[in-house]
DNA sequence: TTCATATTTTAGCAATTGCTTAAATAAACA
DNA sequence: TGTTTATTTAAGCAATTGCTAAAATATGAA
């Protein structure tokens, strides 16, 4: 990038070298943190995080009968979720169960509260 | 969809309908809360937004320069968290300043809390 | 072994994303 | 009025997403 057309004449400075530290200073966390919300901003996974969350464990058919979403469609999902450790896997003979890894469980509570007293609308 | 050649035999009927019920009760937050993480999943964005929370307030330059990149690649993403109310703007002469809705605010706050006291890493 | 069940994987495709470059607005000032 | 400053918008494009349909894998039972 080279567009250093617009430096404005009242730029403050110090604010910008403060924000260039900070944000190199916290860059795995942005990292980190980026990568489990865009996964949960989209709808469907959202759905099926909350669902983990409140059923402690779920399998890929339960999972799409409740979203009414072809099998193959929710799998995709859950292996996306599972790529970045958003959940794991329990066999159990010819099922496999999906669960909230404990990590993420503990960053996803907060929202889940909120959504499970269905306060969401009211409160934010 | 109808695929259902995966009906588990030992499908618990009695939880899928309360997992149904559930999810087209809640119906109305998963597509609020998505919504606002959908944009916050983004690198880019979740370090606009936390700039914002940080500083108050910004114009595209500042963040274009703490960010090394392009101010049109900047004004695109706060296009599209204006337009989802994530953030507003103040024209003050020429320069337009962008910070967060109250409502965004308190949303991503505990997040940013974490963030801030840069335990994610540790804590998660 | 063969069949049924539970699930994943692959290929393909339309739609969306995030950027670049260039052109368009808008306010302040000479 | 024209010019500078600050910013948005539009067009274009490679890369990614989320789905469908079909094929592949894996366990359990006859």
């Amino acid at each position: 990038m080279d567009n250093n057309s617009c430096i404005r004449q009242q730029a403050d400075i110090k604010q910008i070298n403060r924000c260039k530290d900070r944000v190199s200073e916290l860059n795995g966390s942005f990292d980190y943190l980026s990568n489990g919300l865009e996964l949960a901003g989209n709808n469907v996974r959202l759905k099926i995080l909350f669902l983990l969350y409140e059923e402690k464990r779920l399998c890929v058919c339960d999972i799409s009968d409740i979203l009414g979403m072809t099998i193959s469609a929710v799998s995709q999902h859950l292996r996306k979720l599972k790529d970045r450790k958003l959940i794991e896997t329990e066999r159990e003979a010819q099922t496999i169960f999906y669960s909230l890894t404990k990590e993420y469980e503990k960053m996803l509570r907060p929202f889940f509260k909120i959504l499970d007293e269905n306060k969401i609308l009211e409160t934010i």
